[in-house]
DNA sequence: GCGACAG
DNA sequence: ATCTTGTCGC
């Protein structure tokens, strides 16, 4: 276990991350959003995100992109690396001040399902959550920590991480969890509470196939497999819906997020989601 | 035009 | 995301 602060600066370090390294504009995103601004171009800040998305959805990997496997059959010759750190990632929001958040990385072995490492970060959110570009609002505390995890302590580096919202389950096919998995490199997967209705999904369709089968694929007019609900306990009556992020398949997603329930919903995204909302009580009010 | 809309 | 008590069940 690493680190119970969590309150430094306000994380403007991280900024430049979510342009992609690229892109770094000195100029000042916060204000356009403040309440009480005047009428400023919204329009134009969607747009150029927009843009960004495009841009960096070109570079997702829809396959295993690692060496290792969920549950190796036993071999006698060869070896075969074993999914072993799982990692999962939440923010917590503050009761009175909701632009202030708590960001949270953890890192489970999959085998004991025990935390091995977490990390907080307390941080001052200046884009308001906006359908569709959450990335721009959480990805950047999310990414630093993922920084200084490969920084402090390279050998508790996940495999692969699971992130609380959608991959590439959206409406231009690069959410959170596809941003993340592009910016720091590694395999992720998005883990969705609620279904983000795109492509013509419904959620009274998905609901009612999911109460027969455990597993149902989300299939979006345009043919497009998008994601798939997931029960992960047979009297769960609300699926979880599991997209691939980055260099990861869906079939493979979705063994790795059943490995990882203990309970609805995975372990690595429910423990981060805990210890975020404990962050946020400890910092703030009771 | 109206409602819906990951977190 | 957050505001919130008890309650039904193993």
């Amino acid at each position: 276990m690493q680190r119970g602060d969590g309150n430094d600066d306000d994380g403007e370090q991280t900024r430049s991350m979510q342009t992609g390294g690229r892109n770094d504009d000195h100029g000042e995103p916060t204000r356009r959003w403040q309440t009480g601004d005047r009428n400023d171009d919204h329009g134009e800040q969607l747009r150029i995100w927009t843009q960004q998305q495009d841009r960096l959805k070109s570079q997702l990997l829809f396959y295993d992109d690692f060496s290792w496997k969920v549950s190796p059959a036993l071999s006698i010759s060869l070896p075969i690396e074993p999914l072993c750190l799982v990692g999962g990632v939440d923010l917590s929001f503050s009761k009175h001040n909701p632009s202030v958040a708590c960001g949270a990385l953890v890192v489970v072995n999959i085998k004991s399902m025990e935390v091995i490492y977490e990390d907080f970060k307390i941080v001052h959110l200046h884009m308001p959550y906006i359908p569709g570009f959450l990335a721009f609002r959480e990805s950047p505390v999310l990414l630093m920590l993922l920084e200084r995890l490969a920084n402090e302590h390279p050998d508790r580096y996940p495999q692969v991480l699971l992130v609380d919202g959608n991959g590439i389950l959206h409406p231009r096919g690069f959410g959170l969890a596809s941003h993340i998995g592009v910016m720091a490199n590694i395999p992720t997967i998005g883990v969705a509470k609620n279904l983000y209705c795109v492509d013509g999904l419904c959620r009274e369709r998905i609901h009612m196939a999911s109460g027969i089968t455990d597993e149902t694929p989300l299939v979006g007019n345009s043919g497009k497999i998008l994601g798939m609900a997931l029960r992960s306990h047979r009297d769960s009556i609300k699926p979880m819906f599991v997209s691939i992020g980055h260099r990861i398949s869906l079939d493979t997603a979705v063994d790795v997020v059943r490995e990882c329930c203990k309970y609805r919903i995975p372990e690595p995204v429910r423990q981060a989601d805990i210890r975020s909302r404990g962050q946020i009580r400890a910092h703030f009010g009771a």
